[in-house]
DNA sequence: TTGTAGGCGTTATCAA
DNA sequence: TTGATAACGCCTACAA
């Protein structure tokens, strides 16, 4: 039999309500009997029943508001999906999700939005922009005892509960160690970056420059170009970079567009290139599958969204503090066989 | 406000036992009341709230037997440590988990556990042996409404609940993938099979070998030989293998004793031979960052335990069929900078 | 400072 | 065939 309140309060001799008192630090108790409650608690190795903490916080009506800059991004279809995923069981301890979702990374407009989700939610979900006025506004929200969790991109110097997302330059790492096996370790590779403005998609680069200075010497990068995540400009700018670099052996693409920088490609008749790319979009996949890119890095973006909710149940729910600082993804490799 | 059985009784005019029994067709209620409620749940979208069938399963102690045969495999340490993950949830469910090993394949110790295990729990999570007995033994539990879950291993022709586990000819042609893709698609490949008892390590290999024959038509399958999973066996045999066969130039290794293997190849001062292995006990995890095994495949062994355990629950407190037949895990590409 | 009682949603038992 | 009621574990408002 599992030891619950009723149990500790028949044995210390008080009521439930006084139990419920002392392990929850409400207060109001004799600090002797308050000490002997706890002796036992702690004997008997109580653990609070989730079920039962569900269903008595059903009354509160919690809610939680999540906040993305996703419009136009493939990538993120799959973190939506996490996130309604969880919308059902959200719904059993009374929790509602409130999704809204932006494009680009406008300051002004994500302020607007956390203000306006921040009137009416418990927590919020934030896809944070890395920008000092978003800093205050997590460290105002934590004022107004509404907790931040950020998701796929974090933010330096805040008091945000938690992140949940990529760590990215293991990610760049990581597509450096599939390109250095594949090609051999020795070649000339051009990286076709997303925006400059993206902090993730800089740590990739970083992140694929290191570990190839260290593990693959022979590899050089020849040249960097950005894409702006747009495919147009990709498939111009990899075309440029083939015709004045047609020593290229290897490109890595650390953002979207890849569709374009593989149009390019076949079109200068180079499908000796070794591609590697980020995500794993409906057209990534069929490129992969063509074996036009041979290897992608993936983020678990499901579990990015999945894993989010569920924190942010467990901390409004069970008042349950989430254990770590960060819940960093794997670095998923995927290639023809393995993509699914 | 979510829909639940007291308001539909409310709407209905009937009492909270009566939406209950129809609802969960417990008969012994008039056809036309059954009807008009069946209608009116319908169409407010009523959904059975889990917290309160949680608490509500309470009183049933229900138990899952858990039967591996995971002695002396290093690999199962994950699985047992996602099925343990589970165990406070399932308390909170009122639900025991009672785990046994053993060691091998053993077809009659398999039995003897099933019968003592099956004697006193709900539902069975068993990580099958292939035998018309096993299969037998599982149907019996089903007649005696026990339902059974295979994890890591399946088991045809019964009428098991759903499998847990890993595509094994996926898992072959990924690694395959892998070493084609490293080797540059052309070699001579020796495979290091494991015991030609375990349909597993079969469907591996010959994953590998269509997948190889598909896309790599250049690499040449030179040789098979069998560690039998032991670190020794695999050391004698890698090494004899290497000198009847000077020029192998890359080894697939589909079950354990990689270690065994990586020795011979460093004794024979072969360490330009690509590896490419399953798995990622600590010993792998150490070869592959030393750079003498460049990839494992490996199979979620975590995620197993885990979602077995999940679908056991859903099953017994909420009386949710599983929606899958098979619940596949996703074949993880480890190489040295995201083995962790 | 402490106890009592009712409710969250579901299920089971007993009485009608 | 149906209804009323208590229970699962927790929380909270109110009464003592």
């Amino acid at each position: 039999m599992a030891v619950t309140i009723k149990r500790i309060a028949e044995l210390t001799g008080v009521s439930r309500g006084t139990v419920d008192r002392v392990l929850n630090d409400r207060g109001n108790v004799n600090s002797e009997t308050a000490e002997r409650i706890r002796k036992v608690a702690k004997e008997l190795g109580y653990s609070p029943n989730r079920a039962g903490r569900a269903l008595a916080a059903k009354k509160k009506k919690y809610r939680i508001g999540i906040i993305l800059c996703s419009e136009g991004i493939e990538f993120f279809d799959e973190v939506l999906h996490g996130i309604s995923g969880m919308e059902q069981e959200a719904a059993d301890y009374g929790v509602s999700l409130v999704v809204r979702t932006m494009r680009g990374y406008n300051v002004g407009r994500q302020l607007d939005l956390i203000h306006e989700v921040g009137a009416e939610t418990n927590l919020i979900i934030l896809n944070a922009i890395n920008d000092p006025k978003i800093a205050e506004a997590i460290d105002e929200l934590n004022g107004k005892g509404i907790a931040v969790i950020t998701i796929n991109t974090d933010i330096e110097g805040t008091k945000r509960l938690c992140y949940v997302g990529s760590d990215y330059l293991r990610n760049g790492a990581t597509a450096a160690g599939v390109l250095g096996l594949i090609t051999g370790g020795k070649g000339n590779v051009a990286i076709a970056g997303g925006s400059e403005a993206i902090l993730g998609h800089l740590d990739r680069v970083e992140g694929f420059r290191q570990e190839l200075q260290e593990h693959f010497p022979e590899e050089k990068i020849s040249t960097i170009f950005y894409t702006e995540d747009d495919d147009e400009t990709a498939r111009r700018e990899m075309d440029r970079v083939l015709k004045e670099c047609p020593d290229i052996t290897a490109v890595y693409i650390s953002a979207a567009g890849q569709a374009g920088v593989c149009r390019a490609i076949s079109e200068n008749g180079r499908n000796d290139i070794c591609v590697v790319s980020c995500d794993r979009t409906p057209s990534v996949e069929k490129l992969v599958k063509e074996d036009r890119i041979r290897a992608t890095i993936c983020q678990q973006p499901y579990t990015q969204g999945k894993k989010a909710v569920e924190l942010a149940l467990q901390y409004l729910i069970n008042g349950i503090v989430p254990d770590k600082d960060r819940y960093i993804m794997k670095n998923e490799i995927r290639i023809r066989e393995n993509i699914e």
